[in-house]
RNA sequence: GCCCCCAUCGUCUAGAGGCCUAGGACACCGGCUUUUCAAGCCGAGAACAGGGGUUCGAAUCCCCUUGGGGGCGCCA
């Protein structure tokens, strides 16, 4: 028996997409489970659409995920190069004998042209397809027109007849030669398609399966007609079901523009930002932005980032990458993934890859879409992180911070980390975190103060909060100890002694500190302040607040 | 429009003719706990899309309807 060699071969442009990371992770999973290889491939072979850096941002959000590969860019392996773009020669070469054979033909519409005979079609059959003419151009006349600048391409002449696609997943899968096209295989600039490289290089790299999205089924019968017409050996497929968003359309990137685009529409119309502001923030010119907000186009991810921030609108993540930057864990991700489309069928749900590896089979994948749930990925993450060691978690927070250029937890150092950490039990994500303790890391002239928050804790029933903060702020600066447990116990015996609940206490304090109602409890809070800004944060928003009172002006800023 | 795939709680799923009064997880709802936010604890509700068959017996098999998804590129 040979040996199981899978692939996962996304095309550069951009961040690995969710659906990709499952496709690669169920590829890793079975070749892992058989005991074969993983293979990595770069589809780069449309230059219009490949992004500069994308294939090594994808590799690394693959790392990330753990899901290592045994053969493909920066590791080697003896059927390269793993990058098409570096193939080119090899696809040219296979078209030439399909040529020669007379299984392949010249074809030289123009876009305009085709376009026409297709909306012709689809008029009148309701499905196009390029069929081969009595005298497709000859060599000749192909050189000839190539010199002449008309498009020349090479079209596979497919066999008259019907196709079934074997599929582990969904069974035999019969397409009638009605669907069936006589599919281009070398495009007018002489790079392959899709098509053609890929079964030109599962051959090469002795694939023997085939696991990818459902998307791809209708293309299957393309392919197995060129791997008869190149003699080539026929892998096993299986076709993944699709993962969708909640509201059931396909998860894609775009998610990300409609997110932003419905919530700037919003914040436009109450004059939180202008359009001015937003179209810089956008980065984009006058007509793109226009373009963009008509729902036609997509904004560049920095662009989009900007303006979401801007308006703090949470945008929805798609790529693996937003779920690194929201603080999620890998080993979480991949596990979560794993369920949507397959069960190991004992019950299990939490599993490591290594588990998850040995669980695996394609019999038990299933054949329904599956929405992806945000819900219940947050409460994976909260019990992986509740079950990480403080090792784990301080390293999860630290790729948290070190993929998060502005978060204020930034240059903290491993001890505060942990604190952080202890204290914060109870997070879903590492960005729980920051936003839980990250104000106590702002410089003090850039906090912010919730207005809310000021008055109802502050300056309600004639300011019993404020008196509440004169009284404390004298013992606090008596302080030495500045432990946890011991400033727990100063704020203990001071609302003890004052007689008033924990929460009378606790609460101005906190909006004190940190200009909101949420933080640590407040004895973290206070240790992990330190004594010098704790009590300077406390003159400050004292004297804010007399400023207030004496009709100066609104809340601290 | 044409072709293909799919159909169990809101969501992810278990279920391969009797083990199903349909199980689990998340979410939701109610309660408890509580110095904030989370978290935690206890409890409840919640599904076989509809209609025909086959069978002693159907969530499981077949057909139709409906609904959802995908495809119909010199994109991958």
């Amino acid at each position: 028996m040979t040996d199981v060699r899978t692939r996962f071969a996304p095309s550069p442009t951009g961040y690995l997409h969710i659906g990709g990371a499952r496709t690669a992770l169920f590829n890793y999973l079975l070749a892992r489970r058989l005991g074969g290889k993983f293979v990595l491939r770069i589809e780069d072979t449309d230059q219009t659409r490949n992004i500069a850096g994308a294939a090594e941002k994808l590799m690394e959000d693959l790392r990330w995920l753990g899901l290592h590969w045994d053969e493909g860019p920066q590791v080697g392996g003896e059927f390269g190069p793993y990058r098409q773009s570096e193939r080119v020669e090899r696809y040219r070469q296979a078209a030439g004998r399909l040529l020669d054979e007379g299984k392949a033909y010249y074809a030289m519409e123009t876009r305009e042209e085709l376009e026409a005979m297709r909306a012709a079609a689809m008029k009148q059959t309701g499905g196009f397809r390029y069929r081969r003419p009595a005298n497709p151009p000859s060599e000749a006349q192909a050189r000839r027109a190539r010199e002449e600048g008309r498009p020349v391409v090479v079209r596979l002449a497919m066999p008259e007849r019907d196709f079934v696609v074997n599929d582990q997943i969904l069974g035999d899968v019969q397409i009638g030669a009605d669907e069936l096209s006589d599919f281009v295989l070398l495009k007018a600039d002489g790079w392959p398609t899709y098509h053609f490289a890929v079964v030109v290089d599962d051959e090469d790299m002795r694939c023997t399966h085939v696991l990818r999205g459902q998307e791809h089924l209708m293309n299957t019968p393309n392919h197995l007609a060129l791997q008869e017409a190149l003699g080539y050996r026929r892998p096993v497929y299986a076709h993944l079901p699709i993962i969708l968003n909640t509201d059931g359309s396909k998860m894609s990137k775009r998610e990300k523009d409609k997110a932003v685009r419905t919530a700037l529409s919003a914040a436009l119309k109450s004059n939180q930002i202008d359009e001015a502001r937003a179209r810089e923030l956008a980065g984009v010119d006058g007509d793109a932005f226009d373009g963009w907000r008509a729902g036609e186009t997509q904004l560049p991810a920095d662009g989009l980032e900007r303006l979401a921030r801007e308006i703090a609108v949470v945008v929805p993540e798609i790529d693996i990458h937003d779920f690194r930057k929201s603080g999620y864990l890998p080993e979480v991700i991949v596990n979560f993934i794993a369920l949507l489309g397959w069960s190991p069928g004992d019950g299990r749900e939490k599993m490591t890859l290594h588990e998850m590896a040995a669980a695996f089979s394609l019999d038990r994948i299933g054949r329904t879409n599956a929405k992806f749930d945000r819900a219940k990925l947050l409460s994976f993450n909260l019990d992986a992180c509740t079950a990480a060691s403080a090792e784990r978690n301080l390293e999860g927070l630290k790729d948290f911070v070190a993929v998060n250029a502005d978060t204020p937890l930034r240059g903290l150092d491993d001890g505060v980390l942990r604190e952080l950490i202890r204290s914060c039990a109870g997070f879903r994500t590492y960005r729980d975190i920051e936003y839980k303790a990250g104000a106590l890391f702002v410089p003090d002239d850039r906090l912010r103060y919730d207005a809310d928050a000021v008055r109802k804790n502050l300056l309600k029933s004639d300011g019993t909060g404020l008196k509440v903060l004169r009284e404390i702020v004298s013992r606090l600066a008596q302080q030495q100890d500045w432990s946890a447990a011991a400033l727990d116990a100063l704020v203990r015996d001071f609302a003890e002694r004052s007689g008033v609940g924990l929460g009378k206490v606790a609460q101005p304090l906190r909006v004190a500190l940190t200009g909101s109602t949420v933080s640590p409890t407040i004895s973290d809070t206070l240790h992990l302040l330190g004594r010098e800004r704790t009590l300077s944060r406390i003159e400050r928003a004292l004297r804010a607040a007399d400023s207030f009172s004496s009709g100066q002006g609104a809340a601290p800023r």
